[in-house]
DNA sequence: TGATATTATGTTATCGATAACATGTTATCG
DNA sequence: CGATAACATGTTATCGATAACATAATATCA
């Protein structure tokens, strides 16, 4: 592979010289379609080997009206959610032969949003994945802008909505999980540490707390819920102030793991021991949580397989659109898992 | 903003139609550069809107040989450390200007790293930010193939080379400044638990260790060191290894705080006080270690500066690069800084 | 006041590839 | 053995924009 001259680019042009037949030639020996004869594809690829011709993927999606690129936007990538969900976008669109462009979203005003999304159509995209939560009214555009978006857009984390393709951890049913482990354990007075509650996926957390101690006959009302906003420092504050409110609870759900770290800490620090006195039980199950002091019990979602699965269902999307065949969108749930550990553990 | 078919894209022709006028003019105003007629500007301009035209930035990357794209290849994005560099680099990269076309890799395998710059090339990045851990000799590549690449390319992360770009914490540093800070309090048989040693920022750290230690005029031999693989899990592992190795042991610098959390659970449950009997440090400063149990002391790394740090310098090499001037490569070091919590603190 | 600069706009070539169409040659078959 | 199919290759148009060049009208200056 020797390039004379490292900084023009080997065009097409250069190949077809070298090897003295057509463009057109040189394009079907690398595509591999139509008939070239064995004698022109060996001398073809021999010149395509010696001067380290690459094609111009950009030239490619320009005449294809296809890029095989995927637009990704996202949000606070720091936290390990999104980037864990990232992964999994990464690796299934790896191996479905798609690149992927990223946006990151600091933001949710609607100004930005366009912006974000017409930048990634003016670089052809073949399909937007929305990696960013549902907060607040957010997401209240999703229903009129997709009309008129000619490429698909699949949501990941959004509340489902008719017509709309989706895919999400079910976060409901994970807490419904939490609790019934709870009850099972015999326990009858759980509190809860929330989220911040204008996240779509801390509400559905804490419904699902509610909903099922309701329908087993005990207490779920609001003096038995304080909210945090995720952060380990929020956590601390939550269950102090939730210590006062419910001060003979028996349990706790937290909404996540790392605000479950410091209920564990301020709860060794008030002497209350955990599973005995207080059963803890998170949510996210970080590779952290098994070496928490107890280890925490938590509900286990697969945020690596909510990327994969999105990225699935979005390229089936754009090769129905190419066949020019409808699919009806679908909302999808990625159903979490119970992980016992010691926090809730009877010895 | 109509878009009459959502299928059909509208191009520079369509608006020119229907203003009147040729593509060129359009491309002016488009662009501000020379001269237009305020008459036909806003004439233009008028119909840019009622069609919602959005040029193809594909189209003009062709014919500018320029994409104001970046490619990233990451690896091990569900990591936090890889995450938070990659939410630098996309900060930085949208204040910039530019978009972000990501590759992640799962191996090191020479082709495959072939395969990966080549199809960023193919898609005319202009630069290429290499986010991938130094392990073993799988940078060995680095020198012979930056000669004939045509953009830039910039690593993070890398042991610093003669004529190659980088940007890197400084491990040496931060572990020097962990060592010195335990022996600030008197801390005398200071034990280590490395990460694997064939990534170089665990041998930089170690090395941190080891040299500070010697010249200090204390003991630094092998047996006071054993080796994890990051994970808290291994760290628990090293943890009980070390204090058989090195029992009387006052202080351990561990090379992460994932592992870190684990000799902390470890250490409390054989009943051996942190910090009294053995202070503990770490590295990286995750959000969650203010809320281990204790508080863990730490060396903290801005990898969010990184990334932005890197984004930064590589476009200016893009921009010298433009102007057919000639930037000399730097290896640029992120200081690190040292974080003092209740795990090293003396009472 | 003619020469030069500034303003304003259009025409043609180009980026690097593939699509669509055209054409010539060799097999295959009724 | 002429017609049709399969094979092999080339020519021209096209994707959507900008670069480079050209032209014409107005403004400015020595």
């Amino acid at each position: 592979m020797i390039q004379p001259d490292r900084r023009k680019r080997i065009t097409i042009k250069d190949v077809a010289q070298a090897a003295g037949v057509s463009t057109q030639t040189v394009s079907r020996v690398m595509n591999k379609v139509s008939y070239v004869s064995e004698g022109t594809r060996l001398r073809v690829e021999t010149v395509v080997e010696n001067l380290g011709y690459r094609p111009s993927a950009l030239a490619r999606s320009l005449i294809q009206q296809r890029s095989y690129t995927l637009g990704v936007v996202t949000f606070g990538l720091k936290y390990i959610g999104p980037s864990r969900t990232l992964n999994g976008v990464a690796d299934k669109a790896d191996e479905l032969g798609y690149m992927l462009l990223m946006k990151e979203l600091d933001n949710f005003n609607s100004n930005r949003i366009d912006d974000v999304i017409d930048s990634l159509l003016a670089r052809q995209v073949d399909g937007i994945l929305w990696v960013a939560p549902e907060i607040g009214d957010n997401h209240s555009w999703v229903e009129e802008r997709m009309e008129k978006t000619p490429v698909p857009v699949l949501f990941l984390a959004m509340r489902p909505r008719d017509g709309i393709p989706s895919v999400a951890t079910d976060n409901f049913k994970g807490a419904v999980m939490a609790i019934q482990h709870l009850l099972d354990c015999g326990r009858k007075k759980i509190g809860h540490i929330s989220g911040p509650l204008n996240w779509w996926e801390a509400d559905e957390r804490k419904r699902g707390w509610r909903e099922t101690l309701q329908s087993a006959g005990f207490d779920a009302s609001e003096q038995h819920c304080t909210e945090g906003n995720w952060s380990s420092a929020s956590g601390e504050q939550a269950f102090i102030q939730l210590l006062e409110l419910f001060p003979d609870m028996d349990a706790v759900f937290v909404a996540n793991d790392q605000m479950s770290l410091s209920v564990l800490r301020e709860a060794s620090r008030r002497g209350i021991c955990v599973p005995e006195q207080l059963a803890v039980i998170g949510f996210d199950n970080i590779p952290e949580s098994a070496y928490f002091h107890p280890s925490l019990t938590t509900i286990s979602q697969d945020l690596q397989l909510l990327g994969e699965q999105a990225v699935q269902n979005i390229v089936e999307m754009i090769q129905a659109r190419q066949g020019s065949q409808s699919v009806v969108p679908q909302a999808v749930f990625i159903q979490p898992s119970l992980v016992v550990r010691e926090s809730s553990r009877l010895a």
